[in-house]
DNA sequence: GGGGGCTATGGGGGG
DNA sequence: CATAGCCCCC
């Protein structure tokens, strides 16, 4: 077994241990990976069937990489393992098993937008104000009530929640909530949290056995990344791996210092419950790293030695101490794109590294433009990761909209797409009554418009006969065959290509590119399904492309042209990949770290882990970049340097230079809020100024200041430890008390 | 009742 | 800088 040889001895034993849990620490650029398709490669060869195995990842691209590589160990029935992410793996197998808890299995995925449009639909129509209650900020607790396994019922009935929505003006959430997923339900629609959500509800009801049924089939579970699941992810691997009976072979891989994911609910504490929930556990740590020179892991190590808790590991490696980092200093962020990009051209030439060796890592995707224009002036190729993907076009959207609706009828967020475009004179008023009485009536606005409860006539009929003729073309034709008949018939290909600009002209090419993609996928590209036998089934209905492409993000796409361009790319993005050379730029206060971030000393851990991440995608050329100006939310903005920038040893910097900018910066550091920008409140305090105060601090009598009300005084404080709450007086007399939940309150003390 | 153009508004990371 | 809502015109 040769394979066995390439690895040290943490990582053999770690491949090598056969029944039981196994937790493997792995610090970056440790042969995670590595470990993690060989020990896959070894269950095979020592005689587990591969489709037995199932291995959750957190990007499509880590699962097609690990299954090319037990490939090359075991040959081609390596690819029958299941390997995939969370969403796409589910999403496979509630197809196979809708019916059970009452979905279509055609059901059709929502995405963000498709998500956002419901919630806004279902606050017209509680007349509710869409300024206090914004959609996004409401869509997040449902997001994270679904990822902590919390159902609508439960919300309700939530004192903490309760409390907290109250406390944010939005007291209403459980309701739009409830609303939401009945809707979501009754389009025959799962939103990404639903893909496991409802993987949870099929496991847990376990309607025909289906539970014992995939614990049957899935014999070894490994999870990559696992410090990024959270609540519900591992409670659907629970279901799928504690049970009277089972054999506990469980796997899980991960770093605790590179979790970045708590903002969409991971948790670190999954990794603490695991070691409880199978005490058996085998632990092995993998500490050396083979990616990086000898001053990029120490500066890293430096780093996320300033978090308050992690497991405890150092990360060394024998790669000899390589080069030291190097410091770009700007006054702007333009003359930071410029400088760094003539940093690339001079090290291109100096070291002889080629585009594809060289990735530029930035907090925001807002950040790109800058460096994109500045690499263009250069002639470097280059390709952003990370903005819109090719799906998320509107050209593209449209034509999916079309066949969404073909497959399944009651997605209304999809119909309302498409059902007056291209422009077919079917109105708002049409429309605003057609969705009131879908609303009324609790069906799809399908259902309406065909039952004859809205009569439908002329233009409105003769959308529905052209959607009925595509509905009858999928019965038996390729989901090709019924893509070229949307494009045609429904008038997207016409409109397109009376549309003679530049960007017309593009749109119409990207149309017919995903007409070519579906052609592939119907060809070859196609989904393997359920199968507890030995037989191998392959999904190849349009149901099945569009849940495979809704799932597919930017990173995912196959570059057609020169594959040899620079990276960029957010430092989310780069979790998990490597580059000879990166810069990690725009490292000020309040950008990297976020601004939001900057008031909890949680938050601000994430984001020191998030900068580890970034800095150890380097193997041998690390630069960082900072600028003292830059322009932002339409106005210029003066940051200080990143804090995280002074926590890295001078001694592993190329020149000694000074990284605090000494120089006085202008007054006022912040330029004042464009006039009459209307809220219901005015800020009282100049956010730069506000340093928050630890929650623990608080105290009755307490004087505070509070970013939006102002400045006030504690008048009680009641309830204990994490469910403090303060009473508070702010200036400006009668009902200006509120009660804040010192958890989530940025409160600063007035000293 | 439908369409088009203008203005106000909000802006983190992602499957 | 993109999108949603609003107003005005046909």
């Amino acid at each position: 077994m040769s394979y066995l040889n390439s690895l040290n001895e943490a990582q053999r034993m770690a491949v090598q241990h056969m029944n039981g849990p196994v937790m493997v620490i792995a610090g970056p650029g440790s042969g995670k990976t590595r470990v993690l398709t060989y020990r896959i490669a070894h269950l095979i060869e020592q005689g587990v069937t591969p489709h037995h195995i199932l291995a959750l990842t957190f990007t499509n691209k880590a699962a097609r990489e690990m299954k090319e590589r037990i490939a090359s160990v075991v040959g081609s029935k390596g690819d029958r393992v299941w390997a995939g992410t969370f969403h796409s793996v589910f999403a496979r197998i509630l197809r196979v098993e809708a019916v059970k808890i009452n979905y279509p299995p055609a059901f059709t995925i929502y995405d963000r937008d498709d998500s956002k449009s419901l919630v806004s639909d279902i606050l017209r129509e509680m007349r509710l104000d869409p300024k206090q209650y914004n959609a996004s900020a409401v869509l997040a607790r449902i997001s994270s009530a679904k990822s902590n396994l919390i159902t609508p019922l439960m919300y309700a009935k939530d004192e903490d929640l309760q409390l907290y929505d109250r406390m944010n003006k939005r007291p209403l959430i459980y309701e739009i909530y409830q609303r939401y997923y009945d809707r979501c339900m009754q389009a025959g629609a799962m939103d990404f949290d639903d893909l496991l959500l409802q993987m949870f509800r099929l496991l847990q009801e376990n309607t025909d056995h289906v539970r014992e049924k995939y614990q049957r089939i899935f014999q070894y579970v490994l999870v990559d990344e696992f410090q990024d699941t959270n609540y519900l992810q591992y409670a659907i691997i629970k279901l799928l791996t504690l049970y009277p009976g089972s054999q506990h072979n469980i796997t899980i891989v991960g770093d605790d210092a590179q979790s970045i994911y708590s903002f969409r609910g991971a948790t670190i504490e999954n990794i603490l419950q695991f070691e409880k929930d199978f005490p058996e556990v085998a632990i092995y740590k993998l500490e050396q790293n083979y990616r990086s020179t000898e001053h990029i892991v120490q500066a890293a190590n430096k780093v996320i030695q300033n978090n308050q808790k992690q497991i405890p590991k150092l990360i060394w490696t024998e790669l000899g101490s390589g080069q030291r980092l190097r410091m770009i200093k700007a006054v702007s962020d333009v003359e930071e794109g410029r400088l760094v990009a003539s940093a690339i051209v001079e090290f291109k030439n100096r070291f002889h590294l080629e585009n594809k060796d060289i990735a530029i890592l930035y907090r925001t995707n807002a950040q790109s433009r800058v460096f994109e224009e500045h690499l263009r002036r250069q002639n470097l190729v280059y390709r952003v990761f990370g903005g819109l993907s090719f799906y998320q076009r509107k050209e593209v959207k449209d034509i999916l909209a079309y066949l969404r609706v073909t497959v399944n009828e009651r997605d209304n967020e999809a119909l309302k797409r498409i059902i007056n475009y291209p422009k077919r004179g079917i109105g708002k008023t049409t429309m605003d009554q057609i969705a009131e009485m879908a609303v009324a009536q609790g069906v799809s606005m399908w259902a309406i418009i065909t039952s004859g409860a809205y009569n439908a006539k002329g233009k409105l009929l003769a959308f529905i006969q052209m959607m009925e003729r595509f509905r009858k073309k999928a019965i038996d034709a390729n989901a090709y065959d019924v893509a070229v008949l949307v494009a045609r018939e429904s008038g997207i290909y016409e409109e397109l290509r009376e549309d003679t600009s530049i960007e017309g002209m593009s749109r119409l090419e990207n149309a017919n590119a995903l007409l070519d993609g579906i052609k592939e996928f119907v060809e070859n590209d196609v989904v393997e399904t359920v199968d507890e036998g030995d037989e191998r089934l392959l999904d190849r209905s349009l149901a099945g492309y569009l849940a495979n492409i809704a799932l597919l993000t930017d990173l995912d796409e196959k570059t057609e042209e020169e594959p040899n361009f620079i990276s960029l790319m957010t430092t989310h993005t780069a979790k998990g990949l490597e580059f000879k050379s990166v810069f990690v730029v725009g490292l000020e206060e309040n950008l990297f770290p976020s601004y939001l971030s900057v008031g909890s000393p949680q938050q601000l851990d994430e984001e020191r882990r998030l900068f580890y991440v970034a800095i150890t995608r380097a193997k041998a050329f690390l630069t960082l970049s900072y600028a003292t100006s830059r322009y932002q939310f339409g106005q210029f903005r003066y940051n200080d340097p990143s804090r995280f920038l002074e926590e890295i040893d001078d001694e592993h910097f190329d020149t000694t230079v000074e990284r605090r900018a000494k120089v006085s910066l202008p007054e006022p550091k912040l330029l004042p809020d464009r006039p009459s920008r209307k809220r219901d409140y005015e800020p009282q305090v100049n956010p730069a100024d506000f340093k928050p105060s630890p929650a623990e601090k608080i105290a009755e009598g307490m004087e505070v200041v509070h970013l939006q009300f102002g400045r006030g005084r504690v008048t009680a404080i009641d309830g204990a430890r994490e469910n403090r709450v303060a009473t508070i007086l702010f200036d400006g007399g009668d009902d200006s008390e509120r009660r804040i939940m010192l958890r989530f309150a940025k409160l600063q003390i007035v000293e």
